[in-house]
DNA sequence: GATGAATGAGGTTTCATTCAT
DNA sequence: CATGAATGAAACCTCATTCAT
């Protein structure tokens, strides 16, 4: 039996039930079977466990993303394959973004830690990706002269803002995945629809 | 000076600067020049404090809310006019807007708090104001015929992201007031233009 | 009953008798008849209870120090009567030097800590006291004209050499106060005894 | 290369740099290119360790202390060609020393440890010595007629006294070798001076 | 109304040592 | 001979809250 694993797989459970915080490192070693020390034989810090937590999840998350967007024709597709790829990471890894959600950000603005520079990198590189897909959507067509840089923000906020609601809002939030992909189409289709674009 | 609100400032002060968790009540005490017992005498405990803070807060938020949409002729300008508020309001109450949105996402999934009813209802609130508007438009026809509701947790998602990452996240976000509103009025003008629409 | 006082009496005791790292803060505030955090609320640390024990230490050591080698005529009477403190001082307060000579050097050579500060300041006041003794006995006869300030060392470097041997060597210290009164005033005395100085 | 050797080496020279107590086993094993269990292969425990590296320096100081006072004419001559060995000692073995000095004074008054036995034998030898040459010197006619034991206490607490302040003291210790050796003669000679002494 | 001394539960981390391989 | 994963005891310290004055 990996030990090292177990942590992980006990801790990922109980810091999204119960809250990094509101978990002691003692629970997390009972959980997993193991001593308490065995926790910082593996791990430097109980920080160190959440660390490693995000670290698979950053790399899994980027690469499905990159693949999610590669092989589809035009730039809204891609868009609109990104977002949908966003919903389904979603339901797949919910409890790694609710402890990111709920628990860190606390970290993020204040000491220059691991996790700080991880969240910079991760947010960088999808801002890149959005950006991309709408350079390409604009030069194909599909997307409409936009400035892609500030666009990209808007979009990456809009996935933010709908994930922590759902993740975190005490309100239910319906089903919206169809609707998220209609009003980003629509915000970002050219301005003048193809039948009438012709007849200019 | 009254006491009272002198533990309300410097709590406002500390928690946005160190985080609410970092912050220890005795910091509070010290800062406001009032002994450590005093809190306990006007606030129940350390959560009272910052439940003071956010009730004035949501107070504020949704008179000038309510009042930014008012007195707008068409829906898709009350939904503009909320927008700027809310760019506004980032900019009056970044301190208040940052404890809540750093410190207590952990609060709002687990216990049944005074805190987590107060973001029901604000968050209710919000999103009847931006359905309303949406089917005011609607009928006037400045916006498209969109699902009001789930247009609603939209726009909230996209406002609440945006914020977010503009007040926590590790990256720099740049000025977005008017792009965000020439995304969204984008995505809620009706798919036809209307020198278009006049030839059909 | 004073708490504060409860606390370093209990300390002092058992910081002699074990040791000051082999003591936990739990023994501490037990023996004291003090809740756990109640050392806490009253010294930031267990270091800062130490600290107190030898702030007092110090300072009435210098104090009596300097009582001791006022109004002795000649500047050997001082150094004679500066040992002869030095041995009862010893006696009085053997638990503080004890939980000093055995405890502290490893803070004395690493870290810049207020324990550092003490005994440069403590150590720097002694050696001056020792000088203005040997130069007030060259001027009045009583001292060879010996180096001052390297045989201030060489005396405090005897005494603390001796404390530490009576202290903490697992041989039997026999009595020596006497004999180190003489020795020091063979070592310091001018060469030519007085009946044979007339004589030249 | 030797494991054996390499793991005393490092020790030496962790002890010495950072403390006893502040280097861990661990540290001792990664300095030494071995595993952390082959430090329990070749030694009982962490003390195993030091008492390895007091044992070796004991050997070569009582050796050379004794080489040191033969073949010296007068007791006089002895005394002082062992002032000058043990300041060439701690030029040579000054981390040695300072591991001694500054981390096991703890364990010099509590437990029956080997390593108490050891500083007894030693000290007894080394008290054994100069009291021997004392003896002999004063036979001679190079040193007055003193108590040859307590003098030898107190001359064992000098050069202890002024290795500490050189090796542990926060003061900054001028080189004393010299004085030492004038200040000991002094104290230590006959009291008529020879060229008197004839006359009586 | 205001104080501040006192509490005590609770949490993270360190580390020498063991032992199966 | 040598390893290194695993242990678990022990220690320090923080802090919100209480309550007698």
């Amino acid at each position: 039996m990996d030990r090292k694993q177990a942590i992980i797989e006990s801790a990922t459970r109980l810091f999204a039930e119960k809250g990094f915080y509101s978990t002691s490192t003692i629970e997390v070693a009972e959980t997993a079977g193991v001593a308490h020390g065995t926790l910082f034989y593996h791990y430097k810090n109980k920080e160190g466990i959440v660390l490693e937590i995000f670290r698979h999840a950053k790399k899994v998350y980027l690469q499905e993303l990159e693949i999610s967007v590669a092989n589809r024709p035009t730039g809204m597709e891609k868009i609109e394959s990104m977002l949908r790829f966003n919903a389904a990471f979603k339901r797949t890894h919910s409890r790694q973004l609710l402890i990111f959600l709920r628990d860190f950000p606390e970290k993020l603005t204040s000491e220059e830690s691991e996790l700080k520079t991880m969240v910079k990198e991760t947010n960088a590189q999808v801002l890149a990706i959005i950006s991309r897909c709408l350079t390409e959507g604009i030069e194909d067509g599909s997307v409409a002269p936009v400035d892609t840089d500030k666009t990209a923000y808007i979009i990456n906020g809009l996935i933010f803002g709908l994930l922590h609601m759902d993740l975190l809002s005490p309100v239910q939030v319906p089903e919206l995945e169809a609707n998220v992909i209609a009003f980003c189409r629509a915000a970002l289709s050219p301005a003048v629809p193809e039948q009438y674009a012709s007849s200019q």
